[in-house]
DNA sequence: CTCCTTTGTCTTTTT
DNA sequence: GACAAAGGAG
């Protein structure tokens, strides 16, 4: 087949152009995978090099084995092996297994998710003496990957920060981390990407192999990748220079993880003799569906201009709905569904999309009640769930026993009487001679250290030897089995006889069926290999499109994919924006590109659906409509529909009755319910004292006014200045 | 050591 | 409102 045909003038000169440094800047819906597959093919087909020197890296292992399906569809089967497509974790873990002893660590290194980096991170601070009240564990693990983002190791962070006091504590912690994951022979999901690099740099011949192996490499989502991504790409591609990457800046939605737009923006500058493409035709959606996405996309300032077009239809309006509550919205929602169905619709053609997951809640409960089927991406993945990961530790424990968080985790599960003083006294036993807690349990057995419960940790030792004796002579899926019965793990579950525990128990044989399968698939099928498949599943890699289901999903999910209609839910202010990116600039224009992406995702019909109060921490919240839908040009929307949002729009600048902050969480907070805003009689701080405030911090009070129906107090903050705050809503506490 | 109650935290988003 | 962590009783 002629891979040219089909392909549009810009499209067939990214497929042609196969040497040199390649940017090719391609809108949303513009074919850009097509690209992609037909350009690997290309290579192929042309005899430029054999499949397996061409690298595809995609976003997820979805879109990877979508790509790897259609490039094999596209040649032909080869059998001069297969093309390398796969996302930065999985390749980096590969590359990682083979090589990653020459670098200290041992080949079958445990992958932490980011459970096992927050429990790790708590011991450490209970090693350390951190109070963990004042530096948050996820606060810490966010600084951490934040900084792994960027390649920066724990030393060159102490000799970066030498004398700056407030960074003190991440730089103690992030050393014994980093020591404790190289101890537990494990990496975290930013270790994968920075320790290949290392690898690269350390390993001269390592690095030359991959370098003449990957002679064409291809990004998808150029505009999400980090420092550390681009700086592994950038190795990698320095001998050929055959580097082609795609993106689109406008979709640059994972900032908050480190994705670098400067990667897309400085490319150039980096690669000489660039050429840049850019796809600008549509394919995928109605000419409004991308005018009232170009309508709120160029409210950004900083972003490349460009201008999307199309050939399609103008197709139908966009539809808005505003409802009373989260719950008339969802029900809203089900019946356009049904509409939609009764129509010819298929339900695999509809999608909810939100910005949070705690969101699809309220969906899914009136799915249920509509009959309509679903399915729900993301929220707690499988392989998260308390049972699954117990399953799990007890497997990695069998394996080596290096994972103090796997041995840990499993000591007292299910209940063996070895309580929180017998771990932390075998946690010191470990810390005092640097071996690990494993370890340590052996030599409380043979030294007897701890009376009673040394015959307990006796007993638990015995049993993990039982399944070691086993590991060879049995299948993974028999080693599982006789796991989850001779712990007694299932019979402690059926004993508890309540319906949660039956899921739990499904779950379980749910497991030892995706082993199973995982041995099927696999002749070389190992422990360490299911381990770390499982460790780099993505929720949303489960979705089948043979199964007719209405999806539900967050907007960050649903990258990459696109649905016939959808409903874009939530679109209140508050929400969507979220109030913390409300005052930030640069997080606005996140939240509009990831509303710019929300948006884009629909082929020929996109309905937007808001609610005027919801429940969110078990309150009620009043919300104004999206700024974002207001943004929307008003030729796209059905006439009634946007002169609605416009009088809303002026209703709610009468509402707010000046830019203070306090002020405004008078109108928003509360809507019915009881009163949490009421005057105390005296408070518990005066004038001069230190308090503390939720989000403020630390501060002195400055004055206190009774103004009637509660007291204002005036308090400078250490970090954030003076802010004027009514008692009742400050909720302060004298420290 | 375990179970039960209370308290606090959470809202961004995920490999 | 949900869930985990901390605190208290047995």
């Amino acid at each position: 087949m002629d891979l040219l045909d089909g392909l549009n003038d810009k499209q067939k000169e990214a497929v042609l152009h196969t040497e040199g440094p390649l940017l090719i800047l391609a809108g949303a819906g513009s074919g850009k995978t097509r690209v992609l597959t037909h350009r690997a093919a290309y290579l192929i087909q042309q005899n430029k090099c054999k499949p397996y020197n061409i690298l595809a890296i995609t976003f997820t292992n979805k879109a990877a084995g979508e790509m790897k399906e259609r490039i094999e569809k596209t040649v032909g089967f080869n059998p001069e092996g297969e093309v390398w497509v796969a996302t930065f974790h999985s390749t980096c873990s590969k590359i990682l297994r083979r090589f990653i002893d020459r670098i200290g660590y041992k080949n079958d290194f445990t992958i932490y998710d980011s459970e096992d980096q927050k429990t790790l991170i708590k011991n450490i601070c209970k090693k350390l003496d951190i109070d963990t009240k004042i530096h948050k564990e996820k606060a810490l693990a966010a600084q951490i990957s934040h900084l792994k983002d960027k390649l920066i190791t724990p030393t060159q962070f102490l000799l970066e920060k030498e004398g700056d006091f407030t960074k003190k504590v991440l730089g103690q912690v992030y050393v014994e981390y980093q020591s404790q994951l190289k101890k537990n022979n494990a990496l975290d999901f930013d270790d994968l990407i920075a320790k290949t690099v290392e690898l690269f740099k350390t390993d001269e011949k390592v690095l030359d192999f991959y370098q003449s192996q990957f002679k064409y490499i291809m990004v998808d989502e150029y505009q999400d990748t980090n420092k550390a991504q681009f700086e592994l790409i950038r190795i990698l591609a320095n001998k050929s220079k055959n580097l082609c990457v795609v993106g689109d800046d406008d979709q640059s939605i994972y900032k908050f993880r480190g994705a670098d737009i400067t990667n897309i923006l400085s490319f150039e500058q980096v690669f000489k003799n660039t050429t840049v493409i850019k796809l600008e035709q549509n394919y995928r959606s109605t000419q409004n569906i991308l005018n009232c996405a170009n309508g709120v996309i160029k409210n950004n300032e900083g972003r490349k201009e460009k201008t999307l077009w199309t050939e399609n239809d103008a197709g139908d309006k966009i539809k808005f709905i505003r409802t009373q509550s989260a719950y008339d919205e969802a029900e809203n929602v089900c019946a356009e569904i049904n509409d939609y169905v009764r129509n010819g619709g298929k339900y695999k053609d509809c999608a909810c999309l939100y910005r949070t997951n705690a969101q699809s809640r309220v969906l899914e409960e009136r799915l249920i009640r509509f009959r309509i089927p679903y399915k729900i991406v993301g929220g707690v993945n499988f392989y998260q769930r308390k049972e699954v990961k117990d399953m799990l530790a007890y497997l990695k424990t069998i394996e080596s026993g290096l994972d103090d968080i796997a041995v840990r985790r499993i000591i007292n599960v299910p209940k063996r009487a070895i309580g929180a003083t017998s771990i932390a006294k075998v946690q010191k036993y470990a810390d005092d001679n640097d071996i690990n807690f494993y370890d340590a349990l052996i030599q409380v057995e043979e030294q007897q250290a701890l009376g009673k419960t040394s015959a307990k940790i006796s007993a638990f030792l015995d049993l993990i030897r039982s399944f070691r004796d086993k590991l060879g002579n049995i299948s993974l899926t028999e080693l599982l089995e006789a796991v989850m019965v001779e712990t007694a793990y299932i019979k402690e579950l059926e004993a508890e006889k309540t319906d949660e525990a039956k899921d739990r128990i499904e779950n379980i044989y749910e497991l030892v069926s995706k082993m199973a399968q995982y041995e099927k698939d696999h002749t070389d099928a190992t422990l360490t290999g299911f381990l770390e498949e499982v460790a780099l599943i993505a929720d949303i890699d489960s979705l089948d499109e043979s199964n007719d289901y209405v999806v539900l999903l967050t907007i960050h999910s649903a990258k990459g994919l696109e649905f016939d209609n959808v409903f874009l839910c939530g679109m209140e202010d508050g929400l969507f924006p979220g109030t913390g990116s409300i005052t930030e600039p640069d997080e606005l224009e996140e939240e509009r590109r990831l509303c710019y992406v929300a948006m884009t995702r629909a082929k020929r019909h996109l309905t937007l659906t808001c609610a005027r109060e919801r429940m969110i921490h078990g309150e009620w919240v009043r919300n104004n409509i999206s700024r974002f839908v207001g943004e929307i040009p008003k030729e796209v929307m059905n006439e009634n529909e946007a002169k609605e949002i416009e009088t809303e729009e002026k209703k709610s600048t009468i509402m707010k009755p000046s830019q203070s902050s306090n002020a405004k969480a008078v109108f928003t907070t509360k809507a019915f319910g009881m009163e949490s805003h009421e005057k105390a009689d005296k408070l518990s701080y005066d004038v001069g004292d230190t308090v503390k405030h939720i989000k403020f911090g630390v501060g002195k009070v400055l004055e206190i006014v009774d103004g009637g129906k509660d007291f204002e107090v005036t308090v400078e903050f250490e970090k954030a200045g003076v802010k004027k705050m009514f008692a009742g809503f400050a909720k302060l506490k004298k420290i």
